[in-house]
Order: structure tokens, then C-alpha cells, then sequence
RNA sequence: GCCGGAGUGACGGAAUUGGUAGACGUAGGGGACUUAAAAUCCCCCGAUAGAAAUAUCGUACCGGUUCGAGUCCGGUCUCCGGUACCA
């Protein structure tokens, strides 16, 4: 045996003999209890970051520990390939998007297997390959055919540089995340998702995921957004029009004193053409769309608008206001178009002071002084100047003129969302083909499910300008019809990427099917995600589509659960001198710098012990490298056991307690698995975890130095050191394991160790001493002493004695086996 | 602005139901071993006063509940994250 650590050899070695013996294929076995353990794939950038170690080494632990605890452990892994880098490495160097990305992945699982990480490689799927996009077009096809896909005209956000369109998670603060170019919008006909009609049910459903952070479940509710209010109709004096509003308080309805429509209301265009106002509406008009998103979302900016020439009337007094618009009301939420109120709304108070408008008070705040407003009144209060409603709360008669408004026809109570429907079109190449063909007679069509996958051409131009990249392929526009066989072309816009990454983990479960979209009956074995791990930066996106997706699935009748992931940890990010890492910064550390140095167990070890996973990980040269002298220490420690200690020894017999030394000893291995138990298996607290084990080789060491050697507990202290410490650093404890002469591997031990509570009951405890709250003593007494007697004992202490000397004893509180609290006068 | 979360030694962090604040690790100080250094091992390490025993203070700040508060309640400040003209 080495005398001492050779991570590289030990290192090197394992991973090979892991692969070699597939080590962590897992097959289904439905008389087994199962545990889903995922981490979020990556996109195959080509190097791993100190993220990706964090999220993975995480998700290691988990399936490592439960898989040594008895379950059926599925830990998979794959490639969320598709995407722009691939493309622009394309433009840039010419290099093939998919050969770019096959090096890519290839260097990366390489990577991964050099940290030790026990997937079933198996199950391994890459999002670029056809058989995984064949499914994901056929999911597509489903989606259109329960009428949750559809294509439509819509404004999108547009990069004039790059002239293309971007995705939303592409706008950075209102800027190309490229070439940080303002983000303006296009009209383009897209392909939409129809998540809106799952609104209630994602929202719904979160209560149903105590195993998910309170933090992400509301980001969802708020990006979901859902309110609670009325649509209102006002007569547009002079036409035959209806001016429909949206507005959360129609209690303020006899405060309306003008109407706002967006820019972009059809409405605008009608009613203005041919009049005196159209040219000044219309310069308003061109001068909001020209603007980009972060002039129009401003909140320092002044308010903006121009009077249309037309007045409603309101229905509740018949009053007359004048219609204007203005870029503050936005066309994508409630119908474009408001009712204002500048008494209860702030913008609507900020856009009458600079029109000029009135302010009438509908609502009588208290302690807020009407005659004299300085901003809006949004606070509760009693109804005035309200007709049949004055005198009433106004949360209530917000319900009784909703009522009202029913009964006379003009009005309705309403639910909106801020959640728009999800636009799904990319004019990009690096993306599965939207499997729709437009024929003359027929319209619309999806691909005939017998020729999918529709393939991504392979003789295309990559220029970065202009159309879809698609356009440019002599072979793939042009095509027949599905249905009447006609000649007719293929839609030339990809899926955004982050439709395949919402049903890979489902794809897992039966990754080789080249039959189904998966096994119904797989799926519902392995499924729900009982463990997903991953950035909270996809807290909104990624998370709400998939939870999106799986319930579609479950509508479809493909799987019996509705949420996909029970239980979710969102890990901190990794950061050094208080920020995080960026080449820009110059503050990176590359994982394969640590592993070269100290080895990947090194880097796992620090990485879980530095912080909890939910926090900010400070990324600490020194400390890692006090996580490569723990090792040390835990190999020298068993290296002399096996060299100088254990000797020839296979048969240990009975562990018997013989002395305190002993006792102590057994107490810290037991309080050790217990700790580790619960924190691997609970709390996710992996850093308390790690923390124990090293009181536990600290407590070995002294015994081995200070006490007489009881070989067979010092055996069963060795055991049960490798076993806990093997889900964290599975090379060494794998080494070692061996060293010892096991015949089995340890990643084969499935029987996590129990704990002795026995071993845990202390014949003396320390208890402490008090007086009116404040340590002044302590008293070491048998476990359990009566109350009585811990008193008295407490009492004939010579501090206490002192202390309560010429005092009133008001109180005694006896806490057995921890404290004894006197209160004194 | 609104919605979350967090403030504990020089630093990362412990303290799981209200019961010894600072586990474990890093940095620092001292010692052993060594010709020396590195490595390793041992000891000390919240602040103030004191030679020491010890005393007082101490978990962002102010106040409250309690025999007892880092932990519970009310208020304030700071930092971080999300979101934002959503009617």
C-alpha cells in the first residue's frame, strides 16, 4: 500500500474500473422502492465551471447516499445541445454547429466522469440528436392537435443590429445580450404555446410542493401574476363603438374622468382617420414604436400623451370623458385600453397633472386630505360622490358594482394574468425543426407522424444576417402536403430551446425507445422527480415550462403525475473575492486547475463542506486546501491502521465496551452516523455533515494515541468512516475500501449503517447552572437525576452558594439533564 | 415602488423544538520534530479589564414577551435576489 495519497493514481484507477463495470446502470425493478435524483443538464459549452461541480457534486451526494440506503437510485445525465453558441461558433469559425457540439460533449462527459459523478450513462440524451427531436416534434404535434398550438401575428422583441429576433431570456435589462443593442419590437407571425390556459393550474398547484423553496413558488405566482377585477363597457359618443376597459377597481368608476388607450389599439386608427387629430396621433403613434423597451418602460419618465377627438360615456353617471393615448397603457395586458382614475391611481394622477385633467375623489382615505391631493389615495375607505354606493366600504362595493354592471349588461367580473402565451418560434438553425408544413389549400398542417423526425438540412449558410438560416437549404423548404399531397413548403423557424428541456428528464426514464415518446409504464415507476438541483436562475423559465409540459402530458394520459418535480433545491452561486466568477473579472478558478492540483474527491469535499448548497459558495484557496489535508489525514489514519495496527487480523468478534476510552469512542461513531444520516438524508445540510466526520477521524486519532487499541471497535470506527464519508469523496473511500480487503466495492454497499441509540445515552451529563438567566456554573450528575436532586446539587455548588447568600429565591426552574435556572431577588 | 431572503469572531460558517453563542474549517499566535525549511503533530485564538482566577459586555439597531431570546413579537437600518407604467 502507498504511504501516502496519490489522488491521480487512486483517482484515475476508479473511474476506470467504474466504467468499465457500467457501475451506476440502474434498470427498473418495480418491486423496489425508487428515488429520481436530477440535476439540470448543461449546455455543451465545453468546459465545465465551478457551477456545474457545485450542482452535480450535490446531486452525487444524494444518489450515492440513497442508493447505499436501500433505493432503487435513477441519476441520469445529458445535453441541452441545441442553441445559439453552436450556430455562432458557426458564423465565426465555420465550424459545423453539430460538430462544434459533439466535441463539445464529448470533452465534457470526460470531464464529468474525471469528477467521479455516478450516472447511468445509459440513459444519456442529447436534445441535437434525432432521436431525441424526432419526439420532441411528435410532442409538438400533440400540442397542435389539443388546439395548444397556434401561430399568430404579435410583436416580438427585435435586435435591429443583429436583425433578428431574440428570445426574452436574450434581453438583458432591455438590451441585445450580444451586441447590447436596445431591444425594439417587429410584427412577425410566431408560433405560440398556449400556457395561459394552464394559468390557474400553476398557480394552483404550487400549493401542492412543500418540497419546493418558498422563493421560487413565488416568483412563480408573481410572474403568473393573476388579478382579480371587472371589464367595463363605455359608449364612445358619436359612433356606434364600445370602448372596453379591464380594471381591478371598479369601485372607482364614478372617479373616471378621461380614457387612455394603448398606442397600438386598433381602435387608434379607426376612429382618427380623416380627422384633424389623426396627424398628431399618428406622430405619437410611430414615435412608441420607435422607442425601445427601456425609453418606454421608464419609471422616471414624464407622462406622454395626445387626445384622440372622441369622449365615452361613462355608464354609472352618464358623464363625458375625453379619450387619449398614451404609451403608459401596454396593448398585451386587459384589453389595451383604461379607465382613469387619477384620484386612485398613480399614474393615472401623474398623467392628469400634466394634461391638465380633473382629479375627483371617489373613495374617502382616512388621514389622507381629498380637497388637497399630492398623489393618489390608493388605500381602503368609505365610498362618497358614488350614487347608490356612497357610504359603503369600497372592497365592498367593489362586488356590488360588479353586480350592478352584470345585471345592466355593461360589465362583467374578469381574471388576467400577467403570463402571456409562450412564443416559440427561433428564426435560428441550431434547433429542432417546427414539424409544420403550409399547403394553399389547407393551411396549417403537421408532418405525418410516420415521417418525423423532420431533419435539419445540412446545406446551410451561416451568415448571422437576415432570414432563417433554414431559407437557405435547396432541399428543405419545399415539400408536399400531409394532407392532400400538394406541393406546399415547411415552416423555416426552429423551437426555442427551452421546449426540449422541458420533458428530458421524462425521456430518461426510457431514453433508447425508438417506438414511443417513452413507456407509459417506465415513466410512472421512476417519476415524479423526487430531487431536482439547479440554478435558481431558472426559477421562472425552465421550471414553469416543464411543470407546463408534464400536466399537458398528463392531460394526454402519457403519465399519472401532474407536478414533475416533488422536491427542488436551488444551490447557491459560486463566488470569489465577492463576486462572481468572470473572465472579466479574472477571478475564475477552473475545476480542472483543483483536480490537477488536489483531485476531484479535494474539490467535491470543499465544495459541499464551504457552505449550505442553497447559499453563496465563497470560493477559499486556503480552505480547499484544508479540505485536501483532511484527506490526508483520513488516509494516513487508516494507512496505519492497516500497516501497524490491524495487522493479519480478517476476524474482529464482538465489539465490547471496556472503559471510558471506549465508550466515548462508540459514542462518537454512533452520534457521527447519526448526524451524517440526517443531514445527507434530511436537511441537505451537507457542510454539518462533513464537519461531524471530521470530529469523528479527529476523535479516532486520539483514541489511537492516547488509548489501549480494542481492535474490533476501532474496526467498526474505520467501516463506518468510509461508508459516511464515501457519497462525498467516492475515490479514496473506494481505495481504501479495498485496501482493508473488502471483496465487494463499496459502491455496492447498500446497507447505509444504523445507529446505536443506546450508545447515545451518556451514563453522566453536564448541566448547566443559572442564576436569573446567566451561566455561573456547571454540574456533572448522572443521565436522568431527579429534579430534586439536580436542585440541591445546583444549591450546594460554592458560586451558587455565594450568589443566592443573602438573596430572595424567587423561582427554581429545573430543565433535566440541561439547566437549572435560580431567579433571585 | 412592490415581493422575497439575509445580517453571528479576522474569514467561510455551526447552534435542528426558546435552554452553555461561536461546532467544524481557514487565517493568525505559540510549541514539538528538523542542520534548516516544508510537511506533520500538540496547544491558544469574540471584545474589554486583569499577572491570573475571574468579572462585565457581546449574534445589525431600538423596544417587547419570557425564569431564560441568535432563535418569538413590533419597529428601524443595511445588504442581496426577483420584478416593475400589469390598470
Amino acid at each position: 500500500m502507498q504511504d501516502r495519497y496519490d489522488f491521480k493514481a487512486i483517482e484515475g484507477k476508479w473511474q476506470k474500473i467504474w466504467a468499465d463495470e457500467n457501475a451506476f446502470r440502474t434498470t427498473e425493478d418495480y418491486d423496489k422502492k425508487k428515488y429520481y435524483v436530477l440535476e439540470m443538464f448543461p449546455y455543451p459549452s465545453g468546459k465545465l465551471h465551478m457551477g456545474h461541480v457545485r450542482n452535480y457534486s450535490i446531486g452525487d451526494v444524494i444518489a450515492r447516499f440513497k442508493k447505499m440506503d436501500g433505493y432503487n437510485v435513477i441519476h441520469p445525465m445529458g445535453w441541452d445541445s441545441f442553441g445559439l453558441p453552436a450556430e455562432n461558433a458557426a458564423i465565426k469559425h465555420g465550424i459545423h454547429p453539430f460538430v462544434w457540439t459533439n466535441d463539445n460533449i464529448n470533452d465534457m462527459h470526460n470531464q464529468l466522469n474525471s469528477l467521479g459523478l455516478s450516472y447511468d450513462w445509459d440513459r444519456e440524451v442529447a436534445t441535437c440528436k434525432p432521436d431525441y427531436y424526432k419526439w420532441m416534434q411528435w410532442i409538438f404535434i400533440q400540442f397542435y392537435k389539443k388546439g395548444l398550438a397556434y401561430k399568430k401575428d404579435q410583436a416580438v422583441n427585435w435586435c435591429p443590429d443583429c436583425q433578428t429576433v431574440l428570445a426574452n431570456e436574450q434581453v438583458v435589462d432591455g438590451c441585445c445580450e450580444r451586441c447590447k443593442t436596445p431591444v425594439t419590437k417587429k410584427y412577425l407571425s410566431q408560433w405560440y404555446l398556449k400556457i395561459t390556459e394552464y394559468a390557474d393550474r400553476l398557480l394552483n398547484n404550487l400549493d401542492t410542493l412543500p418540497g419546493w423553496p418558498d422563493k421560487v413558488k413565488t416568483m412563480q405566482k408573481n410572474w403568473i401574476g393573476r388579478s382579480e377585477g371587472a371589464e367595463v363597457s363605455f359608449k364612445i359618443d358619436g359612433t356606434d363603438k364600445d370602448l372596453v376597459v379591464y380594471t381591478t377597481r371598479p369601485d372607482t368608476l364614478f372617479g373616471v374622468t378621461y380614457m387612455v388607450l394603448s398606442p397600438e389599439h386598433p381602435y387608434v386608427k379607426e376612429l382618427t382617420a380623416g380627422t384633424e387629430y389623426e396627424e398628431a396621433v399618428n406622430a405619437y403613434v410611430a414615435e412608441a414604436a420607435r422607442k425601445s423597451e427601456i425609453e418606454r418602460t421608464s419609471l422616471t419618465k414624464e407622462k406622454t400623451g395626445e387626445f384622440i377627438g372622441y369622449y365615452c360615456v361613462n355608464p354609472v353617471n352618464g358623464k363625458k370623458v375625453p379619450i387619449y393615448i398614451s404609451d403608459y397603457v401596454m396593448m398585451d395586458y386587459g384589453t389595451g385600453a383604461i379607465m382613469a382614475v387619477p384620484a386612485h391611481d398613480q399614474r393615472d394622477f401623474d398623467f392628469a397633472k400634466v394634461f391638465g385633467l380633473d382629479i375627483i375623489p371617489v373613495v374617502d382615505v382616512p388621514d389622507v386630505d381629498l380637497d388637497n391631493l399630492q398623489e393618489a389615495a390608493v388605500a381602503e375607505g368609505t365610498m362618497i360622490n358614488s350614487g347608490q354606493f356612497t357610504g359603503m366600504n369600497n372592497r365592498e362595493a367593489i362586488k356590488e358594482i360588479i353586480k350592478w354592471l352584470e345585471a345592466e349588461g355593461i360589465g362583467k367580473k374578469t381574471v388576467n394574468y400577467k403570463l402571456r402565451d409562450w412564443l416559440i418560434s427561433r428564426q435560428r438553425y441550431w434547433g429542432t425543426p417546427i414539424p409544420m408544413v403550409y399547403c394553399e389549400e389547407c393551411g396549417w398542417v403537421p408532418e405525418k407522424e410516420e415521417n418525423l423526425p423532420v431533419l435539419l438540412p445540412t446545406d446551410v449558410k451561416f451568415t448571422g444576417k437576415g432570414d432563417s438560416p433554414l431559407t437557405t437549404s435547396e432541399t428543405f423548404k419545399d415539400t408536399v402536403c400531409p394532407c392532400c399531397g400538394k406541393p406546399a413548403h415547411r415552416e423555416i423557424d426552429t423551437m426555442d430551446t427551452f421546449l426540449d428541456s422541458s420533458w428530458y428528464f421524462l425521456r430518461y426514464c426510457d431514453a433508447k425507445n425508438d417506438k414511443l415518446v417513452f413507456d407509459s409504464k417506465k415513466v410512472n415507476y421512476w417519476m415524479n422527480v423526487d430531487q431536482y438541483i439547479g440554478g435558481v436562475e431558472h426559477a421562472i423559465l425552465h421550471l414553469m415550462y416543464a411543470r407546463f409540459f408534464q400536466m399537458v402530458m398528463y392531460d394526454l394520459g402519457l403519465c399519472e403525475y401532474e407536478e414533475p418535480f416533488k422536491n427542488l433545491l436551488t444551490q447557491g452561486m459560486v463566488i470569489k473575492d465577492g463576486a462572481k466568477m468572470s473572465k472579466s473579472l479574472g477571478n475564475v478558478v477552473s475545476p480542472a486547475e483543483i483536480q490537477d492540483k488536489y483531485g476531484a474527491d479535494t474539490a467535491r469535499l470543499f465544495i459541499l463542506f464551504a457552505a449550505p448548497p442553497e447559499k453563496e459558495l465563497d470560493w477559499s484557496d486556503d480552505g480547499v486546501a484544508g479540505s485536501y489535508r483532511f484527506l490526508c489525514r483520513v488516509y494516513t489514519l487508516i494507512y496505519d491502521y492497516i500497516t501497524k495496527i490491524k495487522g493479519d487480523t480478517t476476524e474482529f468478534g464482538k465489539i465490547e465496551i471496556r472503559n471510558e476510552a471506549d465508550k466515548k469512542l462508540n459514542y462518537k461513531i454512533n452520534a457521527t452516523v447519526k448526524k451524517v444520516s440526517e443531514d445527507v438524508g434530511g436537511r441537505f445540510n451537507f457542510n454539518t455533515a462533513i464537519s461531524s466526520i471530521m470530529e469523528l477521524v479527529n476523535e479516532m486519532y486520539k483514541y489511537k494515541s492516547n488509548a489501549e487499541m480494542n481492535l474490533p471497535l476501532f474496526n467498526d470506527a474505520i467501516t463506518k468512516l468510509l461508508i459516511v464519508l464515501n457519497p462525498f469523496v467516492p475515490h479514496i473511500t473506494e481505495e481504501l475500501w479495498a485496501e482493508l480487503g473488502h471483496e465487494d466495492r463499496l459502491y455496492q454497499v447498500t446497507s447505509w449503517p444504523e445507529f446505536d441509540e443506546s450508545a447515545l445515552v451518556l451514563d453522566e451529563v453536564e448541566i448547566i447552572v443559572q442564576i436569573n438567566g446567566k451561566l455561573k456554573d456547571k454540574l456533572v450528575l448522572p443521565n436522568n437525576t431527579d429534579k430534586e436532586v439536580v436542585e440541591a446539587a445546583a444549591k450546594g455548588l460554592e458560586k451558587i452558594k455565594a450568589e443566592l447568600d443573602g438573596k430572595e429565591l424567587v423561582k427554581s426552574i429545573v430543565v433535566p439533564n440541561k439547566i437549572v435556572n435560580f431567579v433571585v431577588r
